[in-house]
DNA sequence: CACTTAGTATAAGAAATAGTTATAGTATGG
DNA sequence: CCATACTATAACTATTTCTTATACTAAGTG
């Protein structure tokens, strides 16, 4: 009602005035220091207040005290206000032809096997590459807010339009198990399993720890609750403790880089269950270079982390391909 | 001289403006996505190519196209629109007492050693965690310009004022070598290894780079340029490879985990040289919680990685503290 | 090629916004 | 309780942003 829902809530000469009140300590004070009045600051911070629907300063104590939101407010404002000042100089450093800065979100179960050749390969094309580990459901969010350029995950967003996809890897899921645990050869078997041993889970927060679960309640198996974790390195490192078992995937194994034999590695029982990595990138918006990246990512693997996969589990035979 | 040197170079306004041209194709489209008239778009991107000193669009052909400057203008606008839209809902949702959101920077040396345990840790004071690993140089000038709110590295920053420190772990610079090479006595010893094989190197972006070529400098050694990487996982690849040595640490052999004895390590000959990972906030933002979080680090780290450490070197004695 | 169409740029005035001065009210310390 | 230094509100002014009106430009069409 108040304002349009898209409208902004603020400008940014709003927030440097809030900032300059924070370090100022009074509202008198920043005006002095903005060579403004003592008014136009209290206008300008109540209809922030008013256009963020929040409080931001105690008014009842001397010195100004920020409130609760007021505190994040400060934080939030002064990254804005710093990426903002830095815009204006970058553009003007851009060289024709040359991307200033790729934003890069990586899959934690890529990281080790594909950090290394995807900065080598972009710092070819950028001037500066950001390369961020994590899980997929924040990269996708943040490809589409913008905040990313591509992403290497195991969704692709197949229900976004404009988006262009590029297949780098699949493989199949397996089991974990801490050494001289005998692998479960039917389902039936992991049922009984689960009831010696925890599961060690991917939390529900990535998409692997979800589609695990989905597949575990198409197999009509409930297993009770365990530890759960983010990265491939914290469910490994869990099973190699002899803490649980685990249904991970060949390169989260490889992420985790553990010792030989610090986890046994087993086929999953049951249907085929196998998940695909995928580079996401906007279409048309860096021209051939996600694709690029796209090859130099399947190159380095092929090279590198498949053979080894392959040595260490040869009963994936083809399951796992690129 | 047409603004002060600190002034906004624009507002949020132009940017949500540029951004619709951007979308739209051309500034008349756009104007009447907007509900705005058409000068009004001509004028407010004139005025925003004029405050940035750039050309955003191409003119002379239609439909309008993006120039490189406008290319790079249309990546950061998005995010930061999108980052400042994020803001006020953020804010109405803050609770009392419980951060929003905590920003880590982490050296890449600790990552595997520290990311699960900070994240467990965090997660229990701040509704969400962000760990951001890479190189100290960035996370540092990030802390200070309020895009993180603590990083754990190997800078302190003495220089700067109203910051806290908390020191986590010293460790001395140790020798990598392929596997079965003689490890160097003395620094002459080095040097003659360095004829034979080249030394991987840190890059010339990473603190630990620029410290260890200051300490070849101080012992007189010249060594020729070879590989160099921003990660301990290139570096450490590399010398598993047999493809060099490099001067490393520790903990940046930990963090590459690669399989035992896939390199060897020895002292570095010649005078002690160590360096000191230490986490650094802004004073008295965050209350107790840097020195919190720097506790909890400290534990996992007495607790995991270091008794590790001095099993697979015991020649480390006490130049490993924490 | 003239000619239409859909677009961009510029000038001048209207509307909205951000600033000012003036003044009343409030927290804190002597 | 009073002095001081601050914040809030009202009414006015200056500045900025947007509109109308009009001239100019790129690209397609017969």
């Amino acid at each position: 009602m108040t304002t349009k829902p898209d409208a902004l809530p603020f400008d940014l000469r709003a927030l440097e005035i809030f900032l300059s009140v924070c370090e100022a300590g009074s509202m008198a004070a920043a005006a002095r220091a903005l060579s403004l009045t003592q008014p136009a600051v209290s206008q300008a911070i109540a209809d922030l207040e008013l256009r963020t629907q929040t409080t931001l300063f105690d008014r009842s104590v001397r010195p100004l005290a920020l409130t609760p939101p007021g505190g994040v407010m400060r934080q939030r404002a002064a990254a804005l206000l710093s990426e903002a000042r830095q815009i204006a100089p970058l553009l003007r450093e851009t060289v024709r032809g040359r991307l200033a800065l790729v934003r890069v979100g990586l899959v934690d179960s890529l990281a080790r096997a594909l950090s290394v050749p995807i900065a080598t390969y972009l710092s070819t094309r950028a001037e500066q590459v950001s390369i961020l580990s994590g899980l997929t459901a924040a990269h996708a969010g943040a490809l589409l807010t913008r905040n990313l350029d591509l992403f290497i995950g195991v969704d692709d967003l197949v229900e976004i339009a404009g988006l262009e996809r590029f297949e780098l890897v699949s493989e199949p899921y397996i089991v974990l198990l801490p050494p001289g645990t005998p692998a479960p050869e039917t389902p039936a078997a992991l049922a009984a399993l689960a009831k010696r041993l925890p599961l060690v889970r991917y939390s529900a927060r990535s998409k692997t720890g979800i589609e695990i679960e989905r597949h575990l309640r198409r197999l009509g198996l409930t297993i009770a609750a365990g530890p759960a974790f983010d990265t491939p390195f914290g469910v490994t490192e869990m099973v190699a403790c002899g803490a649980g078992f685990a249904i991970s995937t060949p390169l989260c194994l490889a992420e985790a880089a553990l010792a030989d034999h610090a986890v046994a590695a087993a086929p999953l029982p049951g249907p085929v269950f196998a998940r695909t990595l995928t580079l996401v990138a906007r279409r048309q918006e860096l021209g051939m270079l996600a694709h690029d990246v796209s090859v130099a990512c399947r190159h380095a693997l092929r090279q590198s982390t498949l053979p080894k996969l392959r040595t260490a589990m040869p009963w994936l035979g083809d399951s796992l391909t690129s």
